[in-house]
Order: C-alpha cells, then structure tokens, then sequence
DNA sequence: CGTTCCCTTGATAAGGTTCAACCACGGTGG
DNA sequence: CCACCGTGGTTGAACCTTATCAAGGGAACG
C-alpha cells in the first residue's frame, strides 16, 4: 500500500515537502539519552516538548484512581511522540521509556510556526489524522476482537512497522514488553495474556518469550489479526509509507 | 472547563478566529436535507464533503465480513463530520443519518485552503485532535470499564454534548438510538445492554425507554462513569467549549 | 391484520478475571 | 559461595461478566 493511495493526492506533494522540513528540525536538535524508566512526558509538568525517538522503544501511560492502566500507545525507533497533544496545555498521560532511550527533542512551541506554513500544518494535522487512525482501529479491535485476536494483531502489527523501517528482516524480533505491560495494552490480565500466549506456542503460530518473539506461522497469525493481505509486497523505504496500515482497512 | 485552560494559550487566538472562518464557510454553503437512513458518507464513493450537522442525529458505523459490527462516533446536532478522514483518499467507513437530517456541505477540497491560512490550519489540526483524543478515550474505557460503567459514561457524555449546545436543559433528552445501536457503540451484544439497562432502571439512576433518556441520579450516573465533577459549573455558550471533556481527564 | 422492527426475558455456555501458589532468573550482600 | 530478594512468568481452581441461543411480546405500519 503505497503513500499515495492513502493520503489525498492533491496534498501529498506538501505532506512529503512538510516531512522533509520537520525531520530537518529534528535532525539539527541534539541527541539525548535517557535511561529506562525515565517519564519522557507527563501531564504534571506544564513545559512540553516533541520528541523523535532514535533508539529503544517507550510507551505511553495512562492511570485511574482505582489502580487500572492502560497503555494506549507504544513507540517503537523512528516514532515521533506527542504531536497529538502538543496543541493542548497539557498531554493527557505520560510517556515512559520502556528501555534505555536516545531521542532528539524540540520545542512545542514550534508548533506555532508549524502552522503558519502550508507544508508543515499538513504534515502536522497528517500526524495527528494518523493517531486518531491508530487509536479508532485499537477501539474498534477492544470492542469487538477476543484476546487471540488483539494479541495476533499487536504482534503483526509491530512486526510489520519494525520491518518498514528496517529494523528486523526476519520473522523475529525483539519485544521488550512484560506480559503486564501486554495485558495493559490490550485490555486483559497478564493471567489471560500468559494462557493466550501459551495457545499460540502450542498452536506454533509464535513463540513469546521475553524478549524474544519467533513467528513460526505468518499466514495463520495475520488470519486471525483479521489481515488477509500476504504483506511483503510494495515495501517503500519513504517513511511516509511507515506507518501500520489498520486492520480494519477493508482488504 | 473553559477553552482556554483546555488548549495552548498562544494558539488561543488563531483557534477561535479559524474556527469562526470555518463556520462563515459552512453558514454560507446551501442547507441539505436528507431522510433516516441516507448515507453521507461511504468509503466506496471517492467524492468527499465535509459537513455541519444542522438536525438530527448521525452516526459512523463499521462492518467486518463476519458480521461484527462497530459504532465508532455519534454525531449530535452542531457535530462538524468528516474532518478527520479529509486527508485521505477515502474515508474508513460509513456514515449515516439515524433520523432524518439537515445539515450544511462543503467540498473536501477546501482542506487544500484551510491549510494555507495558519488560524484555519490550527483550527483543523484541533478538530483532528479532538477527535483523536475521543477516540483514545473510547479505547482506554472499551479496555478498562464494564458494561455498567460504559452505559454510564455514554449517557452522561451524550447530554452534556446536548446541553452545551443548549439543545437540552432539564436532565431527560432524547436519544433516538435502538439497544442495537447503543450496543455496536459500547462493544457489547443487545440482550447485555438490555440487562445493563434495567439495572440502571432499578436502582432508579436512569430510565431509558426509546426514544426518551431520563436521568433520575446524576450524581451516581457520574459516579459510574468515573466522574466526580459536579458539572453545570463554568458553562460558556463558545462553541469551542462545547467539546465534551473526556472521563479520561484527571479531575 | 399480518409483517416488521425492536424490546424483553430465561437458560446455558464461553471467555476472562481473581486469587493463590509456585517457579526461574539475576542480582546483591554477607 | 550461598542465602536472600525482587521481578516477571506459569499454572490451577473458582468465580463472574458477558455472549449465545431461543422464545415471546408489543408497537408501528402498510
């Protein structure tokens, strides 16, 4: 699925210039690393800034009084993080770094300027469109898919977004998450996580072991994600083309 | 809350001022109406519009292959729909109109011009955002709350839409959806929904009774849908206010 | 006056949670 | 070197929420 089938035609020129501008900004900002652990974001602390992660992977995290969590998105390298609350005054939850991180940061205030220019308030409000994709398809699949289901598609998914920016060629790779932080995404227990994943090893679908994740059957895994494309096609390296096609795009 | 305290102060101004060229646009575009049923937008027919739902209800409905069914948005008089799929190509579902309705076009590709003007381009990157932070929201409660809890949330979230547009004033409303629909909205089956509701009905918080909403506890409904707010404070009648805020909003 | 759409209720089953115990592994400190 | 501890994974049993299947009822409508 190429870029520009799925974005309108007459503003891809622009997405792809305001791309190009943004990863520019980022590109001359300095490196920094952070350790795991480090809360990257949180609502608590006004000063915001908008981060291009580099290396390691981070998550964002979202806590009720009454002890659930929910972990509403995970970034993997190559993830810009908080484009989607950058025009608020304050992101809605934190975002914690899962292993040690490197990333390059620059000020939200630069939003500001990011609109002014057509190029870059498309890419911009691009960015946004594309989480608000992300987090329709994730309820869609709470809503309907059993715990088989989001597991198979969170597994395809990653997979499939690693493999775009080249970080795995082959059908393993490395899944730094603890079955609790599995469960907190996919809404289940980290009980129901262990068992489904136990199905799937048993099934010799995938092999789950932290951290280590081994797809030994794509074809039955991407069926039960609810994705009947073979994947593997029309691969771009354009990081436009990066991004998770949903699984509940219709074929 | 007001609108100020909800979005980036330095942004403040382009917001309210796009949203106003926004609205000139909509109110000098021809009115439309349409019967129960129609569809105003399908993923099949390329052609977009962009429209501002006069009267009547609407809603944005997916389909699986086998059956499942998902209402991801409702939209109520004053919603703004189509917004977030204007950058693609095509649009990932349908919406239709649940009663008939009347409502305002214009054609998608003015997006190309919005973009151009910074107050425009902000006020479309924060409909985007809104949007996308409704989504999350549905997501963290589809992953965390039960059914009870859901129906609550979607009560008290559908009148406070209503009575921020000042569609409604006492604390009963109509809500022209069947169990059916209530059900594809909240990722449960309707023989669930139907329980759930005679529950609330008995422990006298709320009667729903198609195609009227009465709400006889507010202050138990809110309870469960993990609000404590009182609500009926800091009501301004500007439309950027109207958005509804999240459960999801600590305090 | 039958048909259609929607609501309601009962019985039963499945999927998921909770509670609890145990295991494996990698420190770390005596 | 080993005892100890913390973190994370694994498993069993009981339980609960929600789904599924099935049947019946009422209101609107041609």
């Amino acid at each position: 699925m190429s870029d520009q089938s799925r974005c309108h035609p007459t503003i891809y020129e622009d997405l792809v210039q305001g791309e190009r501008e943004l990863h520019q900004m980022f590109h001359d900002s300095p490196s920094r690393i952070a350790p795991a652990k480090t809360i990257l974001i949180t609502p608590e602390r006004p000063s915001q800034w908008l981060y291009a992660l580099r290396q390691g992977w981070a998550c964002r995290i979202r806590e009720w009084p009454n002890g659930r969590r929910v972990i509403p998105e995970i970034y993997v390298p190559g993830d810009l993080i908080g484009f989607e609350s950058a025009l608020r005054t304050r992101p809605a939850d934190e975002v914690v770094a899962i292993q040690p991180v490197s990333l390059q940061e620059i000020g939200a205030d630069v939003v500001f300027g990011l609109l002014a220019r057509r190029t870059t308030a498309t890419y911009f409000a691009w960015l946004i469109s594309e989480a608000q994709r992300r987090a329709e398809a994730r309820a869609n699949r709470l809503a309907r898919f059993d715990a088989q289901e989001r597991l198979a598609v969170m597994l395809v998914d990653l997979h499939e977004r690693l493999r775009r920016r080249e970080l795995v060629t082959a059908t393993s790779f490395n899944l730094p998450l603890t079955q609790q932080q599995i469960a907190d995404h996919l809404g289940l227990t980290i009980v129901h996580v262990n068992r489904s994943l136990r199905f799937l090893r048993e099934e010799k679908i995938a092999i789950v072991d932290r951290p280590i994740v081994m797809i030994r059957d794509m074809a039955r895994l991407r069926q039960l994600a609810g994705r009947h494309d073979d994947g593997g096609a029309e691969l771009t390296t354009h990081s436009l083309s990066r991004e998770t096609p949903s699984i509940d795009e219709r074929e």
